[in-house]
RNA sequence: GGCCCCUUCGUCUAGCGGUUAGGACGCGGCCCUUUCACGGCUGAAACACGGGUUCGAUUCCCGUAGGGGUCACCA
């Protein structure tokens, strides 16, 4: 609780950092393959804390790996972004672009003695780390270099640039999310700066743009916590303002263990595609995954900004379940407009069926929309309205045309094909008072009917059905089966 | 293994010294009902363990256990 009186020593509002600035935040995914599901949680929550405290929310592409870093990747996680409407605020950051930028504050790091040139080999740093597992005593890099005076640097040797961290006494970071997290310096070691060929590391790049894209809050995994501690040896170095840290803990998949691909650490492309979530359902799951507000569950997209705080980002990993989020889903689903519904299960449609129609479609939605819990089921319950005749008959569907059901189809063709109208009233007060006449439940005729309208056991409410496929096909539909039957006579 | 972090129903969480420990998903039952859903009502289900501190601990402190993260010239 006292985890905000911390970040606000240097004064002023919550909304404020140091002096007055205003809040900036980033999302920094490397792109070497989709955004995951991890990724565009910190994303959220960096685009609601800037939101939140009126300030800006910036992107950064890390693809100083040149290596893993692919154009597709990069397509493919400002797609996402875009979906989730987590876009940024200004143009995004290529870090690689970059790297004259970090190697000049490498250089400087070198020049004020915070950094120096070590000569020492892979393979004899690997030699080191074998011997001391030997020995199973801790390894931490020891370079003989760190105290070299500049003028004894070999000037035609490979060497990389390592940073002087320091080796006594402590660092408290007062993280948002943490809270005080205390590291003794001497776990801290010389890391790489600058590698052998020239080009920046990652913990150097991060601060250095960090730095200059002016970021005052550093919101990301606590798997970079650690990191985080290593970092400020640098900002230090560079005497620059630390910025303020909030390490949320990462998402586990339904097992617990690290979410991979098995639990849902798919691209949020896929639960869009492959699973037809909904953005605003993918937002509002994710924003509780390790956030909440009092008993809120369906949270809006300005509901979420203006409650957000990092003080309510819990502690423990959380783990991902997708039956809530399909929960979410249907909700989000049955919210939704019926245009853009039919807009979207009619791309999911159109392979199947051709031209969709899309004023049917939007019609029927109402009805079909309430069961079903993403896209795909409600492209599967939308399937009768454009399947051609004759329709196909699902197992079930078909045990319920029995002959005496079929007698009856015939019954209810006749019936109805003086219906001129056609409404919704008619044609119930029609069939439910031909169930009364017959004495029979209603469903000895709506099911059949609904078998031979729709193929299927399951459907919108039978008279929505007939409705909605209109007088001409309807009869179609029923006389099909009815025939059937006066033909086995 | 060293270091860092975490621990309330199966899951996501509320709780911030005194509560019948609340909500949501999922699960069971009931109602609504032409099917399936939706909706409504309802039930089972949790403070990891052990010590303290305190009149009183789910809540504060210390251990134990369990889980996670991190230890690269990857990011």
């Amino acid at each position: 609780m006292d985890r905000k009186v911390n970040w606000m020593t240097s004064g002023g509002a919550s909304n404020d950092v140091g002096a007055g600035k205003t809040v900036v935040t980033r999302f920094a995914p490397s792109p070497t393959g989709y955004l995951h599901i991890g990724g565009a949680r910190t994303a959220l929550f960096n685009w609601l804390y800037a939101r939140h405290h009126g300030g800006a929310y910036l992107l950064r592409i890390e693809d100083t790996d040149r290596a893993r870093s692919t154009e597709p990747a990069i397509a493919a996680i400002f797609d996402g972004l875009n979906w989730l409407g987590l876009g940024g605020d200004a143009e995004p950051v290529f870090q690689f672009a970059r790297s004259p930028r970090h190697a000049e504050v490498a250089q400087h790091l070198l020049d004020t003695g915070h950094a120096y040139r070590c000569y020492l080999t892979q393979e004899e740093l690997a030699a080191r780390r074998a011997k001391a597992q030997e020995e199973r005593k801790p390894f931490r890099i020891e370079s003989e270099w760190r105290d070299a005076d500049p003028a004894t640097w070999p000037a035609d040797s490979a060497y990389v640039v390592r940073i002087k961290a320091p080796r006594e006494g402590e660092t408290v970071i007062h993280d948002l999310v943490q809270g005080e997290v205390t590291v003794q310096n001497r776990e801290i070691d010389d890391f790489v700066i600058l590698r052998g060929d020239g080009t920046p590391t990652y913990m150097l790049a991060v601060v250095v743009d960090d730095h200059d894209m002016g970021v005052t809050h550093v919101l990301r995994g606590d798997d970079h916590l650690n990191n985080a501690f290593r970092q400020l040896v640098i900002i230090d170095g560079m005497g620059w303002e630390r910025p303020v840290y909030g390490h949320v803990p990462l998402i586990h998949g339904s097992d617990g263990a690290k979410l991979s691909k098995r639990h849902g650490a798919l691209g949020v492309d896929a639960y869009r595609d492959e699973m037809g979530v909904l953005p605003e359902a993918l937002f509002n799951y994710l924003l509780r995954l390790g956030w909440g507000h009092g008993d809120e569950e369906f949270i809006a997209r300005d509901k979420a900004v203006e409650w957000f705080d990092m003080a309510d980002v819990g502690k423990s990993p959380s783990r991902f379940d997708l039956a809530k989020l399909q929960n979410l889903n249907g909700h989000y689903l049955r919210e939704a407009e019926d245009g853009r519904l039919a807009q979207l299960v009619g791309e999911r449609l159109a392979g199947r069926f051709g031209a969709i129609d899309l004023d049917l479609l939007t019609r029927a939605m109402p009805v079909l929309k309430v069961r079903a819990k993403d896209l795909n089921e409600l492209a599967e319950g939308a399937e009768f309205l454009f399947a051609s005749r004759p329709l196909a008959m699902t197992e079930k569907a078909q045990g319920l045309l029995t002959d005496e059901a079929r007698a009856r189809l015939g019954q209810i063709h006749d019936r109805l094909g003086t219906e001129r109208a056609w409404t919704l009233e008619g044609l119930e007060a029609n069939l439910k008072a031909m169930a009364e006449e017959q004495g029979l439940g209603l469903g000895k005729l709506a099911q059949p009917l609904r078998a031979a309208l729709t193929g299927q056991t399951t459907s919108p409410g039978i008279f929505d059905v007939l409705v909605l496929l209109g007088r001409d096909e309807s009869l179609a539909r029923i006389g099909a089966q009815a025939r059937v039957a006066a033909g086995s006579q």
